[in-house]
DNA sequence: AACAATACCGAAACCGGTTTCGAAATGATT
DNA sequence: AATCATTTCGAAACCGGTTTCGGTATTGTT
């Protein structure tokens, strides 16, 4: 039944093994004659045309790709670096973004190549290497850094690629972004309304430009709302559950604890999360946690994260916009794109426990 | 400081500039013997190759992939297609998998292609195509189904792969695989010796071999226990947090609910926590819940998952050493590798409230 | 019917490497 | 010094396509 039924006079053709040469043999043409009729030349007769076509899908022919690459002078790939993973929590992203990246690339016929760095070298090596040896024509960027190596090398390499997130250069290449100041400054407001006066803020590292930005986005909220700023309140972190739980102690620890802690990631909330429990907070009645980045899973926890959330599938299309254009006309202007992350309140959220009134209606 | 300072007369070559027939032009060679000598042939003096190697180096040789690839006509490319992915709760497996794969692949000088599958299309279709345009080489496939039309299209024509997990056809091709059945007897073992008698079980779809493989593992320490099997207390899933919640309800608002959960992946686990929740179940008090991946994030929800855990990037390792046995000697015979899980106690499960007390000791 | 314009295809170069084969140069042998 | 074996490299084919150029064959013009 799942038989391959070969008689013998019939002969088996495996897939893909038939040449340009073979078809022109058999049409009793040229291969470059063949390879007009196939790539749509107008130099070539309709009869003639039809019959290569023809014959080119009964025997199945497909032209092999690292030829007509070579030929061409282009690889038709683009690299993604994976940074280093020091098995961190919460990678859902990755998957997610590599899947949506690797899809919207396909619509233009393009591969996706996707590298793994190892610590142990440079940053930029991988790209380095990639680049020497031609196998990609374009780099998508991800977890930009403020001042970042990649995007300095590739800059001064006149190499195409795209960030996801901006960086000290953002004006000297495309990046496409999420809205991360405003998205704080949305998560902050919404936390104010609640009556939360005291809030914490767990960021990125420094050298996480987005996660600087989201910092802003809060300090702004806070200073438009007239509460004062106290930086104790500001803890530092590195995106990860562990860096969450660190700085959730130094910030639940202090003689007046912040009523609310909001964290530039989910891997962070859930950090946090822990580490409240262990002091005998509960949440959301005596904190209010909110994250960023809206993993699937913070639905299932207990409270279910609040969270800030975008379409990754969307980010993914849109930066292969931006790289496609870029390599179709590499001298068009910078451009960039910043998409919004919208609330998803799902439950880790709540009015603080002891309301301290203060006039909150204006600043003066 | 991050100029390129580049003096009029010293000609700044962009890295990747120089061809292979520059270099034996500027050494007074051809580009035969230019390759020979880099390639380390027998044939070539010591001065020369010295020389060669020299120039090389200096001037930034690096040979163009494509035309490399062609002329030896192998790509040196893995392929991976990622599975259509309906935002799936817990993917952290994937991008961690995605990482140590590549990682391996490096070491061997290959690349891995990263595909997606749109589910509109039949499965075996991007398979195809990247055969038929031979951009691969080989294939890693990963969660594979018992009857998979994947590995039956890949055994019929004969290309290279490796599988994460078993087929029907497991005899015909090499394979990876955690040994799951041995997970859930030691998981059920263990819960039987804290005194549960009534375990619910809650599996993947019907296609996911693996899946299968854990379900009876279950029943066979069951059998081995003399605890009688109860077919409602096995309840299928399809491996989301969704499917982990409905199953939990069908388990939880039966007469006499288990006392104990195993479910075949951390994320059915997930929503069976959430479920549990909500129906009023503590745990581990009154439900003690198991899952299997051993995401890291489990660690951090509360309380924290007790699951079967193993080595993501050994996985990894393990499969491309296969694949690259293969790719070398075709024709040797199938082998196959099988690893074991490790049972992670983190606090989701304990001995069951009410013990009834039934002799356990022996079977008779 | 002679000539120009057009349609159509073959021939060949090319992309940038690798590999085979043979010839020249060198060294060893007698 | 003549012969044979080795070492070393050049020449050329090849991988499988694409693209340019030029030459027929065909059509259109007067």
């Amino acid at each position: 039944m799942n038989d391959v039924k070969a008689g013998p006079e019939e002969e088996w053709v495996k897939s893909g093994e038939v040449r340009i040469s073979d078809l022109a043999a058999e049409l009793g043409l040229t291969k470059g004659t063949v390879s007009r009729a196939l790539n749509g030349y107008e130099d070539i007769s309709k009869k003639t045309r039809k019959r290569v076509m023809e014959a080119a899908t009964k025997r199945g022919y497909v032209p092999t790709t690292q030829a007509r690459r070579l030929a061409m002078g282009l690889t038709e790939t683009i690299g993604l670096v994976l940074p280093p993973m020091p098995s961190q929590p919460v990678n859902t992203f990755i998957s997610e973004f590599i899947n949506s990246v690797s899809a919207a690339l396909h619509l233009h016929g393009y591969d996706l190549l996707v590298h793994s760095a190892n610590s142990e070298e440079s940053e930029v090596e991988p790209y380095r290497r990639l680049v020497q040896s031609r196998k990609v024509d374009g780099f998508i960027i991800f977890r930009t850094n403020e001042k970042d190596p990649r995007v300095n090398y590739l800059l001064n390499e006149g190499f195409p690629f795209v960030t996801h997130g901006r960086t000290a250069r953002m004006a000297e290449h495309d990046w496409f972004d999420i809205d991360g100041e405003k998205a704080f400054r949305d998560a902050t407001s919404h936390l104010i309304k609640l009556g939360h006066q005291r809030i914490g803020f767990v960021g990125g590292g420094r050298e996480f430009f987005s996660a600087q930005l989201r910092l802003k986005g809060f300090r702004a909220m806070l200073e438009e709302s007239c509460l004062e700023k106290v930086p104790s309140l500001e803890q530092p972190g590195d995106l990860t559950g562990q860096g969450g739980e660190i700085a959730a102690q130094n910030l639940l620890k202090q003689t007046r604890p912040p009523t609310a802690i909001l964290c530039a990631n989910d891997a962070t909330a859930l950090g946090v999360m822990k580490a409240a429990r262990e002091l005998g907070f509960n949440i959301p009645e005596e904190l209010s946690v909110i994250g960023y980045d809206g993993i699937a899973l913070g639905a299932y926890i207990d409270p279910p994260l609040t969270t800030l959330t975008f379409s990754i599938e969307e980010s993914g299309k849109e930066m292969i916009n931006l790289l496609m254009r870029r390599l179709k006309s590499p001298d068009l202007p910078v451009i960039s794109k910043l998409a919004s992350a919208i609330l998803k309140l799902r439950g880790s959220e709540g009015p603080p426990s002891s309301i301290q009134n203060k006039n909150m209606e204006n600043c003066l």
